[in-house]
This record gives C-alpha cells, sequence and structure tokens, in this order.
DNA sequence: ATACCGACCTGTCAGC
DNA sequence: TGCTGACAGGTCGGTA
C-alpha cells in the first residue's frame, strides 16, 4: 500500500505523537516473517529506549533511539540521531497503529511498543509482507531521495539503462519512494510510456519525467497520500489523492485530457496504466 | 547487466 | 451459498 506519499504522512504524525515517548516493553508476535532482525535483538534494542526522532527514508520509516538517560538525551535530541535505530517497512499491506492498550487486537498485529505516555504503538500487516528490524549506527537502503535530488544528478540515474523506464523508475536502487501508482501517475504526466526504454528517453522528456515525479509526490503529500482500498496513517485518516489519480487503476475509462480510453498492461508483473494517445 | 517469473502471504471481489 | 481465479500499494532470488 504504502509509497512515499504514504509513508511520509505517516511518518508525520508519529513525530507529533510519539517523538520523546518512552518504550516501556515490546510484545512480538509467533509468526518469523515480519522480523527481519532476531525478535529478542528488537525487544533488546526498543526497551528502555526513548524516542528522539521520526522519519522517513525511501519507503522506510525509521524511530531513532535513544537512552533514557538525562545526559544521553540532551545529547540526542541536539543531532536528531539516536544510538540505534527501529525500522519499519510496510510491505503493501503493513499499518502503524497509535491507540490505547485497551483498544481491540486487530487481527496480524505482529508488534506492540508500550509508551510511557500510556499509549501503545502497534504494528499491523494481513500480508505479512512487511518487515521490522532494528540497527546500530545508521540505517541506509541505497538510492536517492527523489525530492532532494538535482535534475541533473536525477537524468544521470538513469541515463543508457535499457530497462523499462517503468521498472527503472520502481527499482529502489536509484530512486527511492516511487512505487506503482506514482511511476504510472508521473509517467502519464511526463507524457511517456511505460515500457520505453529508458536508453530511449530523451533529455527533454527526463527533464518533464523529474518535475513530474516531484509535481506527484508533493500533491499526495499535501493531500495525505492515496487510499485505494486499505491505507490509512497512524490516526486511521484515510488519505485523498486517490481522486487525482489520471491513469492509476482507470482501464477502459477515459483519458482526462484527450478521452482515450486508458490501456493496461503487465510490465515486470505489476498492473501498468497509459494513455495510449497522450503517452509516446 | 537485464528481464521476466514465481515466491512470499491474506483478503476481497467478480463470475459461475 | 460457496467455489475458483484474478488481483492488490512491495521486494527478493533464481534463471535464461
Amino acid at each position: 500500500m504504502p509509497e512515499l506519499p504514504e509513508v511520509e504522512t505517516i511518518v508525520r504524525v508519529l513525530e507529533q505523537r510519539v517523538v520523546r515517548d518512552r518504550v516501556e516493553s515490546v510484545w512480538i508476535g509467533s509468526r518469523p516473517q515480519p522480523l527481519k532482525s532476531p525478535a529478542a535483538a528488537i525487544a533488546r534494542t526498543l526497551e528502555g529506549k526513548r524516542i528522539v526522532d521520526v522519519h522517513r527514508t525511501g519507503k522506510y520509516i525509521v524511530f531513532e533511539l535513544g537512552p533514557s538517560g538525562h545526559a544521553e538525551r540532551k545529547r540526542s535530541s541536539k543531532t536528531g540521531k539516536g544510538t540505534a535505530q527501529w525500522v519499519v517497512h510496510l510491505g503493501m499491506t503493513g499499518r502503524i497503529v497509535i491507540c490505547s492498550p485497551g483498544a481491540e487486537l486487530a487481527k496480524h498485529t505482529h508488534l506492540i511498543a508500550r509508551l510511557a505516555s500510556g499509549r501503545e504503538l502497534r504494528f499491523v500487516d494481513p500480508r505479512m509482507f512487511g518487515r521490522v528490524s532494528v540497527h546500530a549506527g545508521g540505517f541506509d537502503p541505497g538510492g536517492v531521495e527523489p525530492l532532494e535530488i538535482s535534475e541533473r544528478s536525477f537524468v544521470e540515474l538513469f541515463r543508457g539503462r535499457k530497462t523499462p523506464i517503468k521498472s527503472a523508475l520502481l527499482n529502489q536502487k536509484l530512486v527511492r519512494g516511487v512505487g506503482n501508482i506514482y511511476a504510472d501517475e508521473s509517467l502519464f504526466r511526463a507524457g511517456i510510456r511505460p515500457r520505453r526504454r529508458a536508453a530511449a528517453v530523451t533529455r527533454q522528456e527526463f527533464g518533464s519525467l523529474y518535475r513530474s515525479v516531484r509535481a506527484v509526490l508533493r500533491e499526495a503529500i499535501k493531500l495525505g497520500g492515496s487510499s485505494v482500498s486499505d491505507y490509512v496513517d497512524a490516526d486511521g485518516e484515510e488519505g485523498l489523492f486517490q481522486m487525482r489519480h489520471r491513469v492509476y487503476a482507470r482501464e477502459g475509462e477515459p483519458c482526462l485530457v484527450c478521452g482515450t480510453a486508458i490501456r493496461r498492461v503487465v510490465l515486470a508483473g505489476r498492473s501498468s496504466h497509459f494513455c495510449p494517445k497522450c503517452q509516446k
């Protein structure tokens, strides 16, 4: 479910709700699939630690954890860097829920962090494609942030690649955070078909794609992401950007620009939507 | 390198 | 009502 705008929306809520709070104890469910680090390591790393910062990198949520001691806390809160990181990837159906301890336990709850404030952070994920891990001293998934990179560096990333441009956009080792929805929406705005080889995209089209990717992501963040079937943020609020989708999940419907029926093809195993007239 | 495919999982919906 | 198959925001590993 969550691509960059959805994860960014969730992180903004978490910043408001849990920064400066402390993890008192952790409960971890019995399913091993969502755990990328051993359960014991996750529990040991979280328990007793203060959450000094929450941020997003690509589609990952990163909780910066600091010691709970007073002097250490002062130092950590100054740098915004913790001594350890709790990292959550939501996969397709993962959710972070902030709730009270009495709230009903959702099916597929895999981890609960009980906070000193009396609330709980719960990680819920029916399909179990999401992953939870802990790291000491830095977490870097590779790739660059599309909203932080220059146009020149963006073009450099893709130049000469023989892979379809959409596959390149989805490759998190290049640009991180763009998923299936925003790849389709960006390519539509840039007028480029998903199957075009990156090497066959002109410099001018790359400029257009760079601006489209950033505009789409920024607009989506402003609207709280896209709620296609079940995405909600950490407060349970739905996003609104699905109202602005121009091609995603609109197969057979008229293109909003020219009226031609939107087509759907499968590329690298993913549904890909485009307007055969507007996109070359 | 690259591209295609299945695997990993559960839930939902359409069609019969 | 219930079965079957297709499909779903993501990523990884194998194979040609």
